[in-house]
RNA sequence: GCGGGCGUGGUGGAAUUGGUAGACACGCGAGAUUUAGGUUCUCGUGCCGCAAGGCGUGGGGGUUCAAGUCCCUCCGCCCGCACCA
């Protein structure tokens, strides 16, 4: 049309709509018993600095949802706030000296200003902070109901120990062993903690995972696997010395009592209290133990060490088989904290056990064949058997199968009284104390004669003090002047408070209810607002989070109901868990990483890849394969830079087409302008059509012509598919849809009335349709068609039934199988028409080369396949 | 070690219940227009082959008229493992 190319201003554009939206408080949530509600729920951030694209994709794909959902009639809740405690503010206060509360409020002013330039539909005037004490007073509150429930109690617990620093190491704080800042190696002691009985759930928090169907199977999974749920049987040993004499029992757990006759050793954890007490005798054991000692407190390294073992002076008798006797080890492949702490060794049918007797040339035993095999030649001498099959060598147990046998001896072993069948989890309670100063203070006071006695309730919170130091490493609260000595709250005397403060993961297992009611101060919530917007009807977030996060926050949700506050039983109704954004890595020939910004491509000579080369310099650059994008390999692209560059809704729009958004997001320069361009060609096709256009409201014609039918049906066939692509999660899927649409408005040049007002339909979906994912350029089309209300109030688009049905369908012939031609068949025509049009295809008559056909397989509206 | 997942053109990815593999996009190639602050438009593009045709969804095997999809087996990569959040 106009000569003059016309070109979206995206800066000016998207900060006039943000304004807006914020000045008519578009996005403000308000309880509406007259209306349905939808709660949406992105992870919240914790305050690292900056935010990164990981942020960029959770919050877009949640605002996607929510725009949605409100456009769909729903009372939408889409808050946003502030994971604020945790490990980096302290270790930023160690080495740039800054104060924690300065280092994450700072963050959050960043972050703040970031997310909203993002054009997120949030409801602002709801952002919580889980540092500030009006969140976590009622944290502390529950903590000690909960303690009054008897859901926390206190024991001890192991810790990673820096015995240069004398202080608590995190998990994440120790490198091979060693501590992160001092090298030394680490060290495991022993500390009361306070604990939070999510045992007493394990059933519970199983058997209702099978309710949540609209969470991913693989995080139901990882959570039933977590839990661990097994039945199996505790037997006990009647221990003795090498003369024979009474040493006691030993009590064992095992899910394969079955094996019992394979049985061929006993083993200790290295911290079973049997062994505790022959090491005050034993230098070796002592010596043994604390070697166990010196593998840090994660799973997978005490897993993965080399199996070693101390033989004990004892024996352990064989509970079934009279006279015979096992060796007893302690070994450090035992955990303390599964089943009783002691295990025997079937060494023909577990990995491990197999292993452990390789190496100490202890007897492996074959208790289990695979049905059919011969028994006096079957042999795990070389590896174990771990599947189903039948029993042998097992007096009244040969013959039976696994599941009969644990049946059979566990009722034996409880008629001899020597065991017990029993249910077993794996699942251990959630330890809460932490020896740090940036988290919630753990709301109770040490007295000497009163014992441990909670802060009173007008008390709280117990506040962190803020003149703390952090010259030296270790717990600033334990050795601050004055903020631990009190007097107790019973008698009056001296005591002190305890200096633990909770793990951070309290202050995310209740954020989403607390967002129901952020500025309420006498309680966590308002009962009547949170049984109207809970649960989270969606809640997004990474996979990472599939355990720990989730299944804390269903715990706390049970105790929250033990203690009568709500009678919810699940906070998540939905889950959604997104893939992580990933990027290439480069290197220089030194060595040293780089930014993407510092690399460039050179084109080359004919087409093709071309070469990577540092800007500075022009010196190659060696190119990594993709990853998820991290601060240690560079390989980092700042959002802000983007949004600068090209705006919000480009972004956006880049985060949500091609990748489907459970999966890994590869980041590249080439998508993002992709998705740039197609927001100028957007702005072009509708600016330019506009002029052409009936006015807004102008009345249906009664026909249309054939073109203008078509557009039609792809415009409504894009409301049924954009829909249902949402609903789905497949939001690149809906990207692509937009883009085949916007081809055929693009391609339509309405000569008459009833087209024009087609394709003034047709801009108007696709602006409806887009509106949640490029929201700034959706409103300023929608103005530009002349509407006068904001598109974020306006109703989605609704499809007319008959335009969605073709009536002609292509079906595929094969022949033998393979395709030979297509065929447009009226939809629904009987198998017979569809075969007779088949066999007349000259395509399939060349194949056919005469030959009759043996058989012809008919799938109405889909195939035809001839088979010779 | 245990648990979970992923693997389709040069690239990101599409593909109801097994029913035309490669939608859509990037890149690349050809052409047109001509933009000069990130151009736009048309056509082509899985591989081999002049063609007919053949081969193709990480490798190998199987079930089926028909397999990316179901079964077995092997390989590679990624995530979680309780004090990172």
């Amino acid at each position: 049309m106009s000569s003059t190319p016309v070109r979206y201003n995206f800066r000016e554009t998207e900060a006039k709509w943000r304004k807006v939206w914020d000045e008519r408080q578009t996005f403000r949530a308000r309880m509406d018993k007259a209306r349905p509600k939808y709660y949406v729920l992105e992870m919240f951030p914790y305050p690292s600095g900056r935010i990164h694209m990981g942020h960029v994709r959770n919050y877009t794909q949640g605002d996607v949802i929510a725009r949605y959902k409100r456009a769909r009639g729903f009372n939408v809740l889409h808050p946003m706030g502030w994971d604020a405690f945790g490990l980096p503010a302290e270790n930023a206060a160690l080495e740039k000296k800054v104060h924690p509360k300065k280092w994450t409020y700072e963050n959050i002013a960043t972050m703040k200003k970031q997310l909203q330039s993002m054009g997120l539909s949030l409801d602002w005037s709801r952002e919580l902070a889980s540092c500030d004490p009006s969140y976590y007073r009622h944290q502390q509150k529950m903590f000690l109901d909960f303690w009054k429930a008897g859901l926390a109690y206190r024991k001890e617990a192991w810790v990673n120990w820096d015995p240069v620093d004398n202080t608590v190491l995190a998990n994440e704080q120790v490198i091979e062993g060693k501590g992160w800042r001092t090298g030394a190696p680490v060290e495991r002691r022993k500390l009361t903690q306070w604990n939070l009985k999510i045992t007493h759930f394990a059933d519970e928090l199983l058997e209702r995972l099978g309710t949540l169907d609209r969470w991913p199977e693989k995080v139901r999974l990882m959570q039933a696997n977590w839990i661990g749920k097994s039945q199996g049987a505790r037997v006990f040993w009647q221990l003795t010395d090498a003369s024979g004499a009474d040493r006691g029992k030993l009590e064992i757990f095992t899910t394969r009592p079955d094996t019992l006759y394979g049985a061929t050793f006993a083993a200790l954890s290295a911290e079973h209290p049997i062994v505790a007490d022959l090491a005050e005798n034993d230098l070796g054991l002592q010596r043994f133990v604390a070697e166990s000692r010196k593998t840090g407190t994660a799973a997978a390294e005490i897993e993965t060490a080399e199996k070693i073992g101390y033989k004990l002076p004892l024996l352990a008798k064989h509970p079934l088989v009279p006279g015979k006797t096992l060796p007893v080890y302690a070994a450090n492949f035992v955990l303390m904290e599964y089943g009783t702490g002691a295990i025997f060794g079937c060494p023909g049918h577990d990995e491990r056990d197999h292993e452990f007797a390789t190496k100490y040339g202890l007897p492996i035993i074959p208790v289990v064949m695979p049905e059919g095999a011969d028994p006096a030649s079957f042999s795990v001498a070389a590896e174990p058997f771990v599947e189903d099959g039948i029993i042998i060598n097992s007096d009244f147990l040969n013959g039976l199968s696994v599941e009969d046998a644990k049946a059979r001896v566990i009722a034996r072993l409880e008629e001899m009284g020597v065991g017990k069948g029993t249910t077993q989890y794996r699942l251990r309670d959630w330890l809460v104390s932490r020896q740090r100063y940036w988290g919630s203070p753990i709301p109770v006071i040490h007295c000497a004669k009163c014992g441990i006695v909670p802060v009173p309730e007008k008390d709280l919170p117990v506040e962190l003090p803020e003149d703390v130091d952090f010259d030296k490493p270790g717990n600033p609260l334990d050795r601050h002047p004055t903020w631990k000595h009190v007097s107790c709250p019973q008698c009056g005397g001296p005591a002190q408070r305890e200096t633990d403060t909770l793990d951070t993961f309290i202050d995310s297992s209740w954020y989403f209810d607390r967002f129901t009611s952020p500025n309420l101060a006498t309680a966590p919530f308002d009962r009547e607002e949170h049984d109207y917007w809970m649960p989270v009807d969606q809640y997004i977030g990474g996979v990472e989070h599939a355990i720990l996060h989730l299944l804390y926050s269903r715990f706390w949700t049970r105790a929250m109901r033990e203690v009568q506050m709500t009678s919810l039983d699940e906070p998540f109704d939905g889950l959604f868990t997104q893939g992580m954004v990933c990027h290439e890595t480069y290197r220089a020939a030194d060595g040293s990483w780089l930014l993407p910004e510092e690399v460039e491509r050179t084109p080359s000579d004919k087409g093709g890849g071309g070469n990577v080369v540092r800007v500075s310099d022009k010196s190659p650059v060696e190119v990594g394969r993709s990853e998820k994008m991290s601060k240690s390999k560079k390989n980092v692209v700042d959002p802000d830079q983007i949004i600068h560059d090209y705006g919000a809704d480009t972004a956006r729009w880049f985060m949500l087409s091609d990748s489907p958004p459970e999966r890994d997001l590869e980041w590249t320069e080439a998508g993002v302008t992709g998705a740039w361009r197609f927001q100028q060609r957007l702005f072009r096709i509708a600016s330019e059509a506009i002029g052409e256009l009936p006015p807004v409201g102008t009345p249906k014609p009664a026909t249309f012509p054939e073109a203008a039918t078509a557009l039609r049906r792809a415009a409504h066939k894009a409301i049924a598919g954009v829909s249902a692509d949402i609903e789905a999660f497949h939001f690149n899927k809906a990207v692509a849809r937009l883009y085949e649409l916007a081809s055929t408005i693009d391609q339509v040049k309405p000569e008459d009335d009833a087209t024009r007002w087609a394709k003034r339909e047709a801009l108007e979906i696709f602006v409806r349709l887009a509106g949640p994912m490029t929201p700034h350029l959706a409103e300023e089309l929608w103005q530009t068609l002349g509407h006068k209300s904001l598109l974020a109030d306006s109703p989605w688009p609704l499809a007319e039934d008959a335009l969605l049905v073709d009536d002609t369908v292509t079906v595929a012939v094969q022949l033998n199988g393979k395709l030979r031609g297509t065929l447009q068949l009226p939809k629904d025509s009987p198998k017979d028409e569809a075969e007779k049009a088949a066999l007349a295809l000259p395509e399939l008559a060349r194949g056919l080369d005469g030959k009759a056909p043996k058989r012809v397989i008919v799938v109405p509206n889909r195939i035809v396949n001839v088979v010779v």
